[in-house]
Order: structure tokens, then C-alpha cells, then sequence
DNA sequence: TTGCAGGGGTCAA
DNA sequence: TTGACCCCTGCA
């Protein structure tokens, strides 16, 4: 057994299981299920198992412990620290954003939401599989290429599968990749891996650059536009300004700020203006309430 | 049972 | 600005 603090927090190791005391504005539902990630897996205790970052473990929350499950302290230091963002006061991000009764009741609904920092490579080829598809395919086809390309690490007897590696996508070809069933996706998602591969875009260089001009060099990938563009900058935890667009945002947009139909445009320079640089966040929680409620669709009790 | 629309977007015309 | 695109699900 070993105890630490941390950046703040009161930290175990027992076991193979780390625990996090005081951990605040978490919920494992809203986190995991708010659109951001496709290879967390919900269990029937209500606790949720996933890969990222080369490693199978499995998270709970309750009263404000956090738990990982199959985890070294180091590990918790080098990877789920900043994994879940834990550095950030999440309270501060809501108070700011509580501006209007429309995100005050947004962030009530979705409070334990965090925006994870995933892999910026793993997220680039997810959002890419997520173009014109709907979320239970698209865990199905990242658990695939997972699967087929990634290394295996087991847990509790079980066995997962990282997300591959650069090379490794970069190397099959295109008759391997479609055994995914990411179907026209998977011709970008070939491509973009080679061009990363022989470094035609380095994926490293986004973080320094504004976030205009890392969303254009993300473009220059196959099957990256826009919302793709921001969905990769946004939940790789690389920038937090971007306000990634999608049908949701754009229904929620419309039905509760805009009272109209919008343009992309309009409702970019709008969430520039008014959400400033926690435009993510407020996606987030904005995104979570529009899908989970069905708002601006004809089954909405908007 | 079969058929068809449409989905958290991008590309090409 | 508009239709095509893989594949799957929901619903006649």
C-alpha cells in the first residue's frame, strides 16, 4: 500500500487499484457517454472499462472517490492525471459559463462532465470513422481496427486491444483496413495514416500553433473538415476554444440561443464571442443536454 | 419478411 | 449548394 498526495489529492495504491480522495465534478456517465470517446465500455456495476493510452483499466466514482482499477501509481502520475484532466477546477469553468438560464440548465444536467485528454493520433482517426455515423458503430469499428492492429493487454483474465500506432495503420491496405466496416471512411483513414506516418503533417506541432491554424493543417488530412478538425483539437485535450459543430450543436443553437436556422458560421462566431476561450466546455455540456433530451428534433419536450 | 430512409460529415461537381 | 457515400438500425 502506498500513499501519496498529489497535485492536491490524497492518493492510494493498493493492490493494483489506485484511489483518488476529493475528486469533484466527476461522473463517469456524463464523462464517458458525453460523445468525446468510443472505447469506454459501461459494466454492470455501473463502473466503465476501457483501453486508452496503451492500458486496460476500469474507473468508478462514488462520493467523491475516484477509483482505477488495474493501475500503478505511476501510471496515475504519467497517464490518468492529466487523462481526466484532473488539474482543472471544473467549478470555476461552470461558474463562468453559468451566464444565461439556457447553460445554467445545461450544466446542471451534464455537472460531472470533464473533457479527457485523449491521444491526439487515436482521436484524429476516431473522428474521422465518426463522419455520417452514429456512435454504437462507431465504438464498433474503432473496437475493430483495434483489434486487427492494436497490441493485446489483458485484465482480469480478459483481453482488450490498444489503439495501433501510426506504423501499423500506415502499413496495411485498404482490402485489410474495410474488414472494419468503416466503410468510404476507410480509404481517409488510410491515407491520413500514411501522411502522418512520413510526416507530411506532424500531429506534434498543433499544440503550439492558435487554434485557427492548427483546425487548417488538420484539414489537409482526408476526411478532416471542420467539425472533425475541432472534434480531434478538443477531446485531445490540445485546445479548449473550439466550439465543434455538429447537427446536436447546431439543433440546440438554433432552438435555444438563435430562435432561428443558423449558419455553421453564424454559430461559430457566436460561441467565439459569447463563450470566449471556454467555447469547448460549454460544447460540452451543450451537446450532452441537446442529445440526451432530444432537443430541437420533433421528440424533444422543448 | 422485405424494403427503405437516414445518421454527431466530407468531398467533388 | 447538393448528392453520394458504407453499413446498420428502426420502422412501415
Amino acid at each position: 500500500m502506498i500513499a501519496i498526495k498529489y497535485k492536491g489529492y490524497e492518493v492510494n495504491e493498493d493492490n493494483n487499484r489506485i484511489t483518488v480522495d476529493n475528486v469533484n465534478d466527476f461522473h463517469p456517465v456524463h464523462i464517458f457517454e458525453c460523445g468525446q470517446c468510443f472505447r469506454w465500455i459501461k459494466q454492470e456495476n455501473g463502473s466503465y472499462t476501457g483501453v486508452a493510452r496503451d492500458k486496460a483499466v476500469n474507473v468508478s466514482y462514488a462520493d467523491g472517490k475516484l477509483e482505477i482499477a488495474n493501475s500503478t501509481m505511476e501510471d496515475f502520475k504519467n497517464i490518468w492525471f492529466d487523462y481526466f484532466d484532473l488539474g482543472r477546477d471544473y467549478s470555476e469553468i461552470k461558474k463562468k459559463l453559468s451566464k444565461d438560464e439556457i447553460m445554467k440548465r445545461a450544466i446542471e444536467f451534464g455537472h460531472g462532465i470533464r473533457i479527457l485528454k485523449q491521444d491526439l493520433w487515436e482521436t484524429l482517426i476516431s473522428f474521422i470513422i465518426s463522419a455520417n455515423n452514429r456512435i454504437p458503430m462507431i465504438m464498433k469499428v474503432v473496437g475493430a481496427v483495434s483489434k486487427i492492429y492494436g497490441d493485446e493487454v489483458s485484465m482480469d483474465g480478459k483481453s482488450y486491444y490498444t489503439f495501433p500506432h501510426t506504423d501499423k495503420l500506415a502499413g496495411s491496405t485498404l482490402e485489410q483496413l474495410e474488414v472494419c466496416k468503416g466503410g468510404f471512411r476507410c480509404k481517409y483513414i488510410l491515407s491520413t495514416a500514411k501522411m502522418v506516418r512520413d510526416g507530411i503533417v506532424n500531429l506534434d506541432t498543433l499544440a503550439n500553433m492558435t487554434s485557427h491554424e492548427a483546425r487548417e493543417k488538420l484539414k489537409k488530412f482526408p476526411g478532416v473538415g471542420n467539425k472533425v478538425a475541432d472534434c480531434t483539437l478538443l477531446y485531445s485535450g490540445t485546445k479548449h476554444d473550439v466550439f465543434p459543430t455538429d447537427v446536436w450543436v447546431k439543433r440546440v443553437m438554433e432552438t435555444l440561443y438563435f430562435k432561428r436556422e443558423a449558419t455553421f458560421s453564424e454559430i461559430q462566431a457566436f460561441a467565439s464571442d459569447y463563450f470566449g476561450e471556454l467555447a469547448g466546455f460549454a460544447q460540452q455540456y451543450l451537446f450532452y443536454y441537446a442529445r440526451e433530451n432530444r432537443i430541437g428534433t420533433d421528440r424533444s419536450n422543448n
